[in-house]
RNA sequence: GCCCCUGUAGCUCAACGGACAGAGCACCAGCCUUCUAAGCUGUUGGUUGUGGGUUCGAAUCCCGCCAGGGGCGCCA
């Protein structure tokens, strides 16, 4: 906001420089600190510094003469329309804006836009962000919802910032792993079935470890017990090209429970309001691959060492660098099947050729950095102009503090199961701090205050560090946390309920009083969101908005501790405080909506 | 051997190369007949792993070292 004000500063200090033979460096702004007041601030170091270089000017050392123009250019900014003073401190120029101004100018921005305050004018390129991406056959845990969360909140900033957004998952459905789920289901469990969603899928996981632990060789295990799990693995393997060669029996077995797991993880979108806009599925992935190393081959780009060996990518040589850096990718097994990375290109293509994609995001676990930079630079080499932008959003794992987590050994903790001890937690907690909720929405808030709570914490840890899941942290409701902004929206409510006003018939109001400085710090916060915003989106970077949205419902909280609404002395300052409380329910929900956290009324 | 990530307060984490490195938790001291105490106010707590370098200015950029984690041609 007020850019306007900023380009007519900066004018004037151009055109006095220009006039002074000062060399002026490019001019950052920032907010002014510690100082209570709005303002921007800009600092002189850089072309006192520049100067010296040049060896223009007086011989002061850089500090001095960047007060010295600060206090220069200073003179010139006073008279600015909507500038109340300006001051030279160390070096910076700071520019206050004329409160009274300021603070009508944001909140009659924020009401008047609503929903859409903070939301980016439209950029012109479509970005596709791939995420959600479990392997079926296996049951949701706690690090798929990070995934999951990660790139939904990706996705909510970058289409508010203005990106043309496309959602996609792309869950692992054919495997080894899966293959042995089939095998133990199809030997031990045919014909059963649990009841419910999240219970059928989460027995394929049980399965799943069961079948492990009897395909695992053990030690001191006897011959009877080796030949055993021999015979099963031949089994397992069996399979497999059972399902490669497209038998009816397994396809079936295959897609029966291939649809439970679906079931479940589409269940569990729905509870966290994901909606998938294109589903790409490894089995189908499996048969675009072929082609795509043929054409590479063809290029020149791919070597084919077929049939002693695969057919691989040499990229470093391709690329001339003479320090191994990204190494040479396997691109097709020499028996002919497809692998990971080429069910990676060829999806990458389809990405750019099908959906017409500009930018690609790959939300995908760390571990995978190396691979995503090989298929990164491959695009590359193939000559696809998005290239340069697919970037890997790479983020830590979530660990328990006993160790990794382990799908095979069983030691998982569920989406599910946290999900259902946050509604618990949270239900006991109404009883004890909140009075007024319907009865009939208590669960419906529970479900909100518990997820907010999870999801909260899955996103203000930056992206590339492990999570130590501890569920007490998770699902923590005091300090930094989902529930503390969704009380801020809550008290910000509660006020607009007793005042019984709606954002549409607040009354007009001018802040032409002394306003306090937590009024001022709190407008501060509203107007830096549309900045936060794109800050978010341009780093593919959650933490930035989950951040926000804490500094921000921070200073709600102190307002609406220190400042009285209803209370207020005159019937202005009334009206005028109303519409503050309602342009800061506005920015927080719209805070909490990119953060995929529910904004409740009560809690 | 090579590559990537991480190291900041007791713990968990922040900090576009810029002003006194900030929060939360925990600890301690206050604040509820007053718009919801899932809250507010205050106190305590730091040679940013380490040694150099670049810069007017470094937690941030570069080099070395230490510690932890991950990865490196037919797993995904």
């Amino acid at each position: 906001m007020f850019k306007d004000i900023q380009q007519t500063i900066e004018d004037k200090i151009k055109a006095y420089c220009a006039a002074n033979d000062i060399p002026l460096a490019a001019l950052k702004w920032t907010a002014i600190p510690f100082s209570g007041e709005w303002g921007m601030s800009t600092s002189f170091f850089q072309t006192a510094a520049d100067e010296v270089r040049a060896g223009k000017g007086k011989k002061l050392p850089v500090p001095q003469r960047a007060q010295e123009i600060a206090e220069q250019v200073k003179a010139e900014v006073g008279g600015v329309e909507g500038i109340s003073h300006a001051e030279a401190v160390k070096g910076y120029l700071n520019v206050y804006f004329k409160t009274s101004d300021y603070a009508r100018r944001v909140v009659d921005e924020v009401l008047s836009a609503g929903d859409d305050f903070g939301r980016g004018r439209p950029k012109g390129e479509r970005v596709m962000v791939e995420y959600a991406q479990p392997n079926t056959h296996h049951s949701f845990h706690i690090g798929h919802a990070r995934n999951t969360i990660l790139g939904e909140v990706l996705a909510r900033l970058v289409e508010f910032a203005g990106f043309d957004t496309i959602r996609a998952s792309y869950p692992g459905d054919i495997g080894l792993g899966v293959i042995t789920v089939l095998w133990a289901y199809d030997r031990f469990y045919k014909g059963q079935e649990p009841q419910g969603v999240h219970e059928r899928g989460q027995w394929l996981l049980k399965i799943y470890a069961e079948a492990t632990a009897k395909l695992e060789k053990k030690e001191n295990e006897t011959p009877e017990e080796a030949a055993q799990r021999e015979s099963y693995d031949a089994e397992r393997r069996e399979m497999l090209r059972k399902w490669d060669a497209g038998d009816p029996y397994v396809r079936e077995l295959w897609n029966t429970t291939r649809e439970w797991s679906l079931d479940e993880l589409r269940e569990v979108l729905k509870m966290l309001d994901v909606n998938i806009d294109v589903w790409f599925y490894e089995s189908t992935a499996h048969e675009l691959g072929k082609e795509i190393v043929d054409e590479l081959i063809a290029k020149g780009i791919a070597d084919d060492e077929r049939p002693e060996g695969p057919v691989i990518v040499k990229i470093d040589k391709k690329l001339g660098l003479s320090k191994e850096k990204y190494r040479t990718m396997v691109i097709l097994r020499s028996d002919g099947t497809a692998l990971y990375s080429t069910n990676d290109l060829a999806l990458a293509k389809q990405k750019f050729e099908q959906y017409h994609v500009d930018r690609s995001i790959y939300v995908v676990d760390f571990r995978q950095s190396l691979h995503f930079q090989q298929v990164f630079k491959i695009l590359e080499l193939w000559g696809f102009p998005q290239a340069p932008k697919c970037y890997h959003l790479a983020y830590g794992y979530v660990t328990l503090p006993e160790g990794a987590m382990s799908a095979r050994r069983g030691r998982v903790v569920l989406f599910k199961e946290v999900y259902d001890e946050a509604v618990r937690r949270v239900l006991s907690l109404e009883t004890e701090r909140s009075g007024n909720i319907p009865e009939n929405e208590r669960v419906k808030i529970a479900e909100q205050i518990g997820l907010g709570a999870l999801v909260y914490s899955m996103l203000a840890v930056d992206n590339n560090k492990d999570i130590v899941f501890d569920i007490n942290e998770a699902l923590s409701f005091d300090g930094r946390t989902g529930p503390y902004i969704q009380n801020a929206h809550v008290r910000a409510n509660s006020i607009l309920k007793k005042a019984n006003v709606q954002a549409a018939n607040l009354q007009p109001a001018a802040f032409n009083f002394e306003l306090t400085k937590h009024e001022i710090e709190l407008i501060e916060q509203i107007s830096r969101f549309p900045d936060a915003v794109q800050q978010a989106a341009n780093e593919y970077r959650p933490l930035v908005m989950a951040a926000y949205a804490y500094d921000l419902a921070n200073a709600f909280h102190s307002f609406y501790h220190a400042v009285p609404v209803l209370q207020s002395e005159d019937e202005n300052i009334k009206n005028a405080r109303l519409r503050l409380v309602a342009a800061a329910k506005q920015v927080i929900a719209n805070s909490l909506r990119l953060l995929d956290i529910q904004a409740p009324e009560v809690m």
